[in-house]
DNA sequence: CTAGATGCAAAGACTTTGCGCGACC
DNA sequence: GGTCGCGCAAAGTCTTTGCATCTAG
């Protein structure tokens, strides 16, 4: 993996070179962003940048990761969409199928995806997993 | 899997061993999610109910959901937690392991796991599957 | 009867948006 | 000087909560 002052100065690079401007904001979002590995949430990413540059407001940090999970430099671990959603047929744990153009949730029902699933708990290591599993992709739909 | 019919009154039965209250509400709920396998939203369910309970409130259905769940009847498929968090540090999809105690999101390390996510995309039939991929499941601090 | 459930409305939490000011090229 | 980004505050969603009323048991 790329180090992260490699990494640093080519996101500057590629946002001059999308017409953007690489500001002070944006350059203390993304060392905090690189310099915490616990996947941390909008508000921690906010507290941590505060420390540097009191004055940042919450939507800066809110606007400037949507910027850089569009230009996919970061990845944004939402919950599948936006709102609960409900298994009420199965409610036990099992592998889900979750298309990330169209937030679709679909049962895993090949025999392979199951046979993932099955095994995944005896491979946790410390963590006790379950068969609950999401895998992430798009659906036939989306594929047009 | 257990019929429809046969859930909806093990679920009547379970309700009120427990102390609770079998309502034409709670029943029209229930319904709605044994019939329905698209993995509904909330006012998805609360939609369906009310076409045929008119004066069901969303308020109803947000707290009988979470009686179900907390039943087991039901799962909830929330993305990990409530808020969105980020990945800054490898925007590439590789596989998480989520602590459904705590919401901790950790990235899967082991080689297994690791494994496991590099032969999805291959089995994903009709879908196209990518390597991020969510394990569920109680983390090493949680499990005390 | 009486505990427990419902519906309504208000409150909360998180996120997005609109807008005028300020900064960079 | 014009464009783009910033901070602020308001608006928007989704979800939860408080409370008076109603109802299943």
């Amino acid at each position: 993996m790329e180090s992260p002052e490699v990494r640093l100065n080519r996101l500057a690079g590629l946002l001059h070179a999308e017409g953007g401007r690489v500001t002070a904001q944006r350059l203390a979002i993304l060392s905090a962003l690189l310099a915490d590995s616990s996947h941390p949430s909008v508000e921690e990413i906010y507290q941590q940048v505060k420390a540097g540059l009191p004055a940042i407001s919450l939507a800066t940090v809110y606007k400037t990761l949507a910027l850089l999970a569009e230009l996919n430099e970061v990845q944004e671990l939402r919950g599948a969409e936006e709102v609960s959603r409900y298994d009420g047929r199965n409610p036990r744990p099992h592998p889900h199928m979750i298309c990330t153009v169209c937030g679709v949730i679909a049962d895993a029902e090949t025999d392979e995806l199951e046979e993932l699933a099955r095994v995944a708990p005896s491979r946790g290591g410390q963590w006790r997993l379950t068969e609950r599993l999401d895998f992430w992709g798009v659906c036939p739909q989306c594929q047009e």
